[in-house]
RNA sequence: CGGGAUGUAGCUCAGCUCGGUAGAGUGCACGUCUGGGGGGCGUGAAGUCGCAGGUUCAAAUCCUGUCAUCCCGACCA
């Protein structure tokens, strides 16, 4: 079984497509846009998804859920929010199916039509709002620190696998506050709360930054973003975190009693990451012979292989091992499945990203040993067997830092400045990745810059450093640098 | 919604020009020899040829219509 997935240097977009299918992450659908989770991908989700959760958990905040159907009138109460998502909404208009007179099958029934009609949610604020405006009263109640799980459709044009699907995962989290200040102060934990996650737990570097006007969020103040480096030079928008002023707060009337008895409009944050984190993840670490997974997110992070032989002796060990392993907190999985030879269950595993594998036969019984191989480096060693529970929990680590350090590297490598369109429009061919450049702050030249080369600003680093300079574009004075790039 | 292509076994595809009993590889099932990097041999199950009409003694093949999917553009986490 030839089972090899198409080379990143030949088609990367394919080799993408190759590896999610290849490691059995998801299947399309039915629907048009619309992706099936297969279990091992749901499983690295599942990992995302817990890790964050506990970190919400831990910074104070509580999850609920809000319904998926909103009303339609709800959406145009906020002038800009109604503006980014009126073009892909799903609606639902009839509430009943009837067999068709005519014929097989079934039609809508035209008399069940309904009287406002509801959308499919595209992101939660609305309906949030008009709930919490129930809820809010006084400063007493405030800070509301709610975050929600759930699914939420785009109707998209052009879809891929996790990256951009009609419907997706996600998380978003919808803050309230008595004080602008501490509005803001939110939005920015939860935006160093994302850079940590991703760079703690998916080894992937990412940039912070605030989204220029353009790019931002409809119905937000501010932006802040994690930008991360695909391998194609590409830039991929990992988690956003929206500072809502007051926009939502009066577009829905949430207002609370201060502490004079004086009313005012509550300060919103909104923020989220999706399931184009397991995109991100797979476009960040994995190779031509499949998926590379940081130890932290493997839904397993160690298989055991043993090289069959006909006696019981090589499943005790392999079941020793497995004990010494999991009494250290490491997942393990022994693959003892008679079907499938030696051979191809390790050319499987690296499909699948186990991040270290273990090779038990008769020759290491004899030695009092086993193979170590570890998924980045495809290295290989012979550890000696009582020392395996201590050197595979080592490995783990090491493996989570090369991860990293290998990711940044690359950044690094691919990061240039430029000071001229001409040298602007030369790197993003030839080379791509990101391009530090001055601009000058207006959203004409960003536009115009877009449509000459297809490069967008991903992000104004908060940590750029002030330093006169010349527009790229325009050649008007600009103060810092931003981070322009192709993105996905 | 514009431009291009494709629908035949679970998957990848051949067959169509020139009409005549439905094919291959891979996967799947069973048996067997194997087993330290994607095994060998044998046997077997599996397809309303996207759908609907038409031409014909006869249609996967020719004609008309229709549906769906994919790729390229406009939109986007």
């Amino acid at each position: 079984m030839a089972k090899e997935i198409t080379s990143r240097s030949e088609d990367y977009s394919q080799w993408y497509l190759d590896i999610v299918k290849k490691a059995g992450l998801a299947d399309n659908s039915a629907v048009r846009g619309c992706m099936v989770i297969k279990p091992y991908g749901f499983a690295i989700w599942e990992k995302i998804r817990d890790q964050l959760d506990l970190m919400f958990k831990q910074t104070g905040h509580v999850n609920a859920y809000f319904p998926l159907l909103i009303p339609k009138s709800f959406l145009s109460k906020e002038a800009e929010h109604v503006d980014g998502f009126a073009k892909e909404c799903a609606v639902v208009t009839h509430h009943r199916l009837m067999n068709d007179p005519n014929g097989t099958g079934v039609i809508v029934d035209p008399d069940a039509k309904l009287e406002e009609e509801l959308i499919i949610r595209p992101t939660s604020e609305t309906i949030i709002w008009n709930t919490y405006k129930d809820w809010i009263q006084s400063y007493r109640d405030l800070p509301l620190l709610i975050n929600q799980w759930a699914n939420v459709m785009r109707w998209e044009m052009r879809t891929r696998p996790f990256l951009r699907t009609s419907e997706f995962l996600w998380q978003e989290g919808h803050t309230a506050h008595s004080t602008k200040k501490e509005a803001i102060a939110e939005s920015r934990l939860i935006h160093d709360l994302y850079a940590e996650f991703a760079e703690e737990f998916m080894a992937m570097p990412v940039i912070k930054g605030s989204k220029s006007a353009n790019e931002r969020f409809a119905g937000a103040v501010d932006t802040y973003t994690i930008e991360a480096m695909m391998q194609d030079g590409k830039a991929l928008q990992a988690g956003t975190s929206h500072f809502l002023g007051q926009n939502f707060a009066k577009a829905f009337e949430v207002k609370f009693l201060n502490e004079g008895n004086k009313e005012e409009f509550v300060w919103a944050t909104s923020w989220g990451v999706s399931t184009r984190l397991v995109g991100a993840l797979i476009m960040t670490h994995s190779d031509d012979d499949g998926l590379v997974l940081p130890p932290k997110l493997a839904p397993i992070q160690v298989v055991i292989i043993p090289i069959p032989k006909p006696n019981g002796v090589l499943m005790e060990e392999a079941n020793l091992i497995k004990k010494e392993l999991e009494a250290k907190g490491i997942s393990v999985k022994i693959d003892s499945d008679k079907k499938n030879r030696p051979g191809f269950k390790f050319a499987e595993y690296e499909m699948l990203g186990f991040p270290v594998r273990i090779g038990l036969g008769a020759r290491d019984l004899e030695r009092n040993e086993v193979e170590v191989a570890r998924r980045d480096t495809k290295e290989k060693v012979n550890v000696s067997r009582n020392e395996i529970a201590s050197y595979v929990e080592n490995l783990l680590a090491e493996i989570q830092v090369n991860l990293f350090e290998k990711a940044k590297q690359f950044r690094a490598d691919n990061t240039s400045s430029a000071s001229d369109m001409e040298e602007f429009e030369r790197i993003l061919n030839e080379k791509g990745g990101f391009i530090e450049a001055h601009w000058d702050g207006t959203t004409e030249t960003e536009l115009k810059i877009k449509e000459q080369t297809k490069a967008t600003i991903r992000c104004i680093p908060l940590d750029a450093k002030e330093e006169e300079g010349k527009c790229v574009f325009s050649g008007k004075k600009s103060m810092r640098k931003v981070i322009f790039a192709k993105a996905y």
